[in-house]
Order: structure tokens, then sequence, then C-alpha cells
DNA sequence: TTATTTGCAAATCGTTTGCACCTTA
DNA sequence: TAAGGTGCAAACGATTTGCAAATAA
């Protein structure tokens, strides 16, 4: 058993839940992606293993994750709610590719003190905090490049062509 | 006629479209506002005005205000889209009290520097970032403090009472 | 006159809930 | 056996869309 299992049953028990298949293999599941999922995702990929496996119990299930820990709810603001592996994991943030929709982590000890300094200066008591960068991935700027070079190739390949 | 429903009128002729008493009134409430409205307090406001006016117009005048740079949709995760206005306001980030909804807007060009040093060190190109921090406000935590307060006193005096 | 806009009602989408049946402790 | 859990279908709430009537250019 895993530890985020040893988790996972810990907190069923303290709520007095009961521990059921579906559960173990929607956590297991989840465990094994390393992705920012969405409830959608993560059931299309339980649904796979066992289609008897309805969306409910997945939604439910995920809510049931974030409370004990091992996963964390975050809203990138396309509408849908997004899962990612919480247990162990330091905070961090997200630089998302508006291109292909890749997702980067980061962390920055700076970024966060500053941002501890300015909730402090309105006396303001944090409880979390979001920090989101929308742009274009080093893969995507590099594909734009070169589509562009070869748009230039094939026009001054015409124009040679017509003169 | 303001600078804002110049630049309003401008971008309305350039895409061909017309102007309306409806979308007159609606920017001007949004005008007289320094919230962060959604779409349904703004409805709200120009209903009251004129009750005529339909929801659907207010969504899709707000979103017609966005394209003219004269609001900017902000999600902040609690399933509503708010606007605030974005002709020529600085970009600012937003501190959210989870006890009263109350929104602080601040703005740090430290952060700023290093939000931009690490989209750089991942080759990322930025094209907008989103920071939110939730907590409590310093009201809140001032009530919630007397609140305590007075449960205390009323604790000691009952035990003084019983004594 | 003609393309655009309007308000309504219906549709949509992600998510939640009510409920009868099933399962765990 | 009692407390919970499940899947389905229906309900939900914010937003969008189809449409026929109204209006600006």
């Amino acid at each position: 058993m895993t530890e985020e299992q040893e988790v996972f049953l810990a907190h069923i028990q303290k709520q007095g839940l009961k521990r059921t298949a579906q559960r173990d293999l929607i956590l297991d599941v989840f465990l094994r992606t390393e992705e920012h999922l969405s409830s959608e995702d993560l059931y299309r990929l339980v649904h796979k293993e066992d289609s008897s496996v309805g969306q409910t119990t997945v939604y439910r299930t995920l809510k049931l994750l974030a409370e004990a820990g091992l996963a964390r709810e975050v809203r990138f603001g396309d509408g849908l709610t997004h899962y990612e592996h919480h247990y162990k994991h330091q905070h961090h943030d997200h630089m998302i590719c508006s291109n292909c929709g890749k997702i980067i982590e980061f962390y920055s000890a700076e970024l966060e003190a500053i941002q501890d300094a300015m909730a402090a200066r309105h006396k303001f008591e944090v409880e979390q905090h979001l920090l989101r960068i929308i742009g274009i991935c080093a893969d995507c700027r590099r594909a734009k490049r070169n589509a562009e070079k070869s748009r230039e190739r094939i026009r001054s390949a015409s124009a040679r062509s017509t003169r």
C-alpha cells in the first residue's frame, strides 16, 4: 500500500466513511497520472478500466481526495475544475500555453516572499494564493518561427520563378 | 462625451456595428461603478434604470466592452465572470476576502519583474498573468478578534455568577 | 432598405442532487 | 443491520444561442 493510499484510508476512517472498490480505483488512476486532470478527464481514464463507474462517483471522489489532502483543486479559468497531486507536493504556480495548453509548474521563493509582504501591508491574512501566467511556451514559439521561415522560403521561391 | 464613450463608439464603428440606447446605458452604468461586477450585478443595476433591457444584452455588451478594451474579464473562481474597468487602468492584482468578499487591488513592480524573469527562464512568452491572494481582510480579522473577546467576557461573567 | 440588435425561451455545459438500490463495516 | 455509497436521471446556475420582431444606418 502506498503512502497516499494510507492517507486516503486514514481520512476515510476518521470521517466514518467506507472504503469501496470505486474509490480505490479512482485514487489509483489519479496517482498514475502526472497531469492537471479535469473530473471528466479522470472519468474517461477510469471508465476505460471499469466501465461501470459513473461520472458522479468520480466528482464525489475527487472532492474526497481534496479533503484528504491528496489532490488540489485548480481553476485555470477555462470553466473546468482541474485536480493536481497535492500530497507532499510543494506549493507552486503555473504557466499555461495558450497555444497548446501545456502547463509548466514553477516556484519562486522571492515571489512568495513579496506576496506575503504585500498582504502584510494590507493587514491581510493569506489563506492561499494562485498565480497563473498565460502565454506561448518555448516549443510553440519555435514552431511559430519555423512556420514563418518556411513561408518566407516559399515566398522568395515563387518570386524567383515569376521573375 | 467621455473618453470611454468615444473609445466605445470608435470600436463599434470600426466593426460595422450599431450604436443603440441599450449599449449606451449599459456602458454608462458600468462606468459609474468602481466594483468588480458580474454580468448579473450589472444587469440588476441597468434593470433599475430601464427595466426593458434584457440579461442577454448585458452579457453581449460586456463582451463588446472587453473587446473595445474598456472592460477586463476577471475570473475569481467563484464560477462567475466579473468585469473591471480596463481603459487606462494599470495592470494590478487582487486580494479577495473569503469572509466578506471584499476585493483589494494592489500592484508590485518587483512582483511583475520576478514573474517576467521566471517566464524568461522557461523561454515562455508572457501574454498576461493573474495573481489572486485569498484570505481574510483587516476588517474581518478585527471583527473576528472582537467576537472572541466578547465571548470571553460572557464566559468569565457567567463563571463569576455561578461561583 | 437591409444588416444588425433585441428580448425571449430554449439549449448548453460542468457540476450537484434526489432517490431507489447496493455494499461495507 | 444500519450507515454509507452508487449510478442514473433530473435539477442546477451561469452563459450562449436560435429566432422573429424591432431598429439604426
